[in-house]
DNA sequence: TAAAATTACTTCACTAGTGTAGTAATTACA
DNA sequence: TGTAATTACTACACTAGTGAAGTAATTTTA
């Protein structure tokens, strides 16, 4: 494995893990949320009653990984879960009040992690690493 | 949670998590190595007779992750694991031949990948974004 | 309209990480 | 030199994901 072939694909993978441990331990001091948490509740509140075939689209994961995510968002009572009444196989999530408390807590922790993500690339160079990402993005679709 | 604002970060974590699973389903076809694995296997590899301290450094995580990689690399026979003579509270890990083996039969795979990568980001911009991501990782340094 | 295909979700075994609380071995220092 | 601090690793409970196989409900189609 030629270090240097390999070296975009694990800087992107360090630097991702790296903020997302920085970012949980941010959002562990505030409150109840995970940053994966989060991504799923800015769906479901976004998106009004939602359906976890839709989250996994979006955030790009098995619907399985849904499955688990929202039994330990609904045990938290974060969400609620109920039957669609057009497709009963389906199901429709929503943020509790807890859910958006929850949300609003970590804002502030959120905002820090941003900053800082901010402060560290050069103002107008933000736009050209969005989408690089986003081209990886679509070169990798599924 | 203002979707702008924490645009950067899950985007970024969108990317990384794409490409980790799209890499590690390429690896899969290959042989036996999960692009995870091949993290820590490049780097005893490189390094020589190597310490789970070391490797948890470089990848930036915990050791107590370290621990359970290793024993897995070790059942699957890619590592073997020998007390260090100069501490006896470490390890010193090296490649086995099976583990060269499995390195080599997953170049193929990940050059695909790496091709892949380097075919949607235009030339003369990976090393910007490799900058962006290397900023990242200094601002956001334990 | 009955059978076949698809869809939304679940379950299970697995990898892969965190974070906390340990245990020995080593090092520092008074 | 004996004690205190540190270090290298382990154990454990947990989150968070994949991928394969399965179950109802819905849709397609012959």
């Amino acid at each position: 494995m030629s270090a240097s072939e390999n070296r975009i694909y694990f800087l992107l993978q360090r630097a991702a893990h790296r903020l997302k441990t920085e970012a949980d331990a941010a959002l562990k001091e505030e409150g109840g949320l995970t940053t994966a948490q989060a991504a799923v509740m800015a769906i479901i509140a976004e998106d009004g009653p939602v359906t976890q075939k839709r989250i996994a689209e979006t955030l790009l994961q098995r619907e399985s990984a849904i499955t688990a995510m929202a039994a330990r968002l609904l045990k938290a009572g974060y969400i609620t879960k109920a039957r669609s009444e057009t497709d009963s196989r389906a199901w429709e999530l929503r943020v509790t009040e807890t859910g958006e408390q929850a949300m609003a807590a970590m804002r502030v922790s959120f905002g820090r992690i941003n900053g800082k993500l901010d402060g560290c690339i050069e103002p107008g160079e933000m736009n050209a690493l969005a989408r690089h990402l986003e081209r990886i993005l679509d070169a990798f679709e599924a």
